[in-house]
DNA sequence: AGCGAAGAAATTGTATACAATACATGAACA
DNA sequence: TGTTCATGTATTGTATACAATTTCTTCGCT
């Protein structure tokens, strides 16, 4: 395996323990201690926070240091809401250019989710659906769309985990299969309203099943 | 004024450079050529091609250095349609908390606007424009779909300048103004679709222009 | 006790030396 | 002549020492 350099070590583990829990909202994260962690010193750190910055997950404050991110719930609920308005958009333009092979390809996502699903690979299952999510972007050939969509979504299970006092695999998870189902069967028909629709419900229904769930303890 | 981080300055005097073409597209910079350059370190230099990245103005390539970027006609053309998409979201949103000083306000934008152009003042006149493309997503109390527009709208400043041979005051700026108007027209009377089309119409006119003016080079 | 200032402590910001890596150059060889 | 491999050079990657800044603490004053 090629050898990784210590700034991408460092980004992706202190990505991974945001989205483990390990490290908490609002908790304040030093360089030099999170240097002594991962044994390394705070060059790499460095770039890597500014990394994590740039993609939400942390605050930087000058002098003060990084903190990490704390979304709302107003915030899950608008960048869910914006997902609607750009995965609608792709959607167009993925069934203006689609072809059969595809919908062979998208079967295949849907049926790596349900193995995912079954075998309560959290991890795995949280990867795909951000496939499913990305791959008419990945038709549309735009892209920033492709970028946006990605970045959004990334968001989406950063706050989703962070803000569910006890994520593991949910019931909600078990829902978004039909609903994801409903998706590839509009694709497969090439029909554009009824399947920006189905995002739209499938996207929708997830933010409320979030804020049904949170409630139970608010 | 308050002193600014080395890395502030650096970021700043890059972007600066890169706009007003100092430094090419597809042009290599070194981190030892810009801290001589810019008399400080190579720490800060390095902090600020981070962040230059991640809002697409450099490309890094680890161990080989930092390339201004160089869009592609399609990039442009993607990142026009997809803020066609995305403002027009905005713009529904926007009349949904509108009240009457708003229309005050985008009145005073437009004001500014004509001020700098008539001043032939390019630099106030990219920033207004910013601030009027961002308006009703400000109105839209949806801090991601201000953050996206805000990072849509710095490429197509900077993409619109690299395109362009010979970038100053052309034609086409004068023809936004009409068109900014035509939009606040619909603002100001709540007319959504109106709004929503007329946002659509200037920013295609503006790409049209802007492949045209470029055709005659090519 | 409350307030303010001065200094101490903690933490980021910067400079610099050195290591690791990628690319270019050129020599050896077929 | 063309190809491969070793070596050299340029450039980024990393560690570390030190500077600057912010925050915390403590002490003195009212």
């Amino acid at each position: 395996m090629k050898k990784k350099r210590n700034e991408e070590l460092a980004y992706e583990k202190v990505k991974r323990a945001i989205m483990l829990k390990k490290l908490n909202p609002d908790q304040r994260v030093t360089e030099e201690w999170l240097s002594q962690e991962l044994k390394m010193s705070r060059t790499p750190i460095r770039s890597a926070f500014k990394r994590l910055e740039s993609e939400g997950l942390l605050t930087l404050i000058p002098h003060r240091g990084a903190f990490v991110c704390n979304p709302s719930d107003k915030e899950l609920e608008d960048v869910f809401r914006l997902r609607v308005v750009i995965e609608r958009y792709a959607a167009e333009l993925a069934i203006e250019n689609m072809t059969d092979e595809d919908v062979v390809e998208m079967e295949k996502l849907l049926k790596r989710e349900l193995e995912a699903y079954e075998s309560k690979d959290f991890e795995a299952f949280l990867t795909i659906n951000s496939l499913i999510h990305a791959f008419p972007a990945k038709l549309s050939n735009n892209t920033f769309l492709l970028q946006e969509i990605e970045r959004l979504n990334q968001w989406s299970d950063c706050y989703l985990i962070l803000k569910d006092e006890f994520y593991t695999i949910p019931t909600e998870e078990a829902k978004s299969i039909p609903e994801h189902h409903a998706i590839l069967e509009a694709f497969r028909n090439r029909d554009v309203d009824k399947m920006c629709d189905e995002i739209e419900t499938h996207l929708l229904s997830t933010l409320d099943d979030l804020s049904e769930r949170k409630s139970i303890f608010s």
